[in-house]
DNA sequence: CGTTTGATGCTCT
DNA sequence: GAGCATCAAACGG
């Protein structure tokens, strides 16, 4: 594989909807296993309907109140963890929903954890699917994935869009659901919906 | 195919 | 008590 560089702190201390398309391509490294973001949606901060921040700091959004760089890691549907990396400054809530990746390794130990995916296709086409396959849950929320953790790290490998990304409304949101900020790799075939 | 529904528990009102 | 940034199985054509 080639070389793997983890991203700065400062290129993703910037609004969720410049970092959202900047991290497709990107490599999502945890433990053995990694995947490439080929989808993310945008979430706003306090003046964004379909963020989790719109009604202000919680207990639960209180990591993305913080500082760039590290994971807010939410339970949702009684069962399914979704992760988002956060962005901006400090209090501005900026987050970018991880949504699907292109699985590069740990292939057996994704299969392992997720044993109802018929096809390796189905491995990390959700962004409840690629949690479910890297093996993150609660005890990741608030964790640095820029701060040179050799496990768990967000890199750049060199890989370089063929096309601009494509962009569409956000799925599965009742409030915000016209804003067009979901990013995706057109011809990628591990995103979750066309 | 496409659409509907059940699962299951946390979070905030 | 309502709703949820979802998934997989069941159902209907």
């Amino acid at each position: 594989m080639a070389d793997l560089e983890i991203l700065s702190r400062e290129s993703l201390a910037r609004p969720a909807l410049e970092i959202a398309p900047f991290l497709l391509g990107k490599v999502f490294v945890v433990g053995e296993r990694a995947g490439r973001i080929v989808e993310v949606e945008a979430y706003a901060g306090r003046h964004d309907p379909g963020s989790h921040a719109y009604r202000g700091m919680t207990p639960r959004t209180e990591v993305m109140f913080g500082s760039a760089g590290h994971l807010y890691v939410y339970f949702t549907y009684g069962m399914h963890f979704c992760a988002n990396v956060v962005g901006g400054e400090v209090g501005e809530a900026q987050a970018v929903l991880l949504r699907a990746l292109a699985p590069m390794q740990g292939l057996p130990e994704m299969r392992a954890a997720r044993p109802k995916a018929k096809r390796d296709i189905d491995l990390c086409n959700g962004p409840a699917k690629l949690c479910q396959a890297l093996g993150i849950d609660r005890a990741f929320n608030g964790a640095d994935v820029v701060g040179g953790d050799q496990r768990l790290f967000l890199a750049d490998d060199g890989f370089v869009l063929r096309d601009p990304p494509m962009v569409s409304t956000r799925i599965g949101l009742s409030a915000g659901a016209d804003l067009p900020w979901r990013f995706y790799i057109e011809t990628d075939p591990h995103v979750s919906r066309r």
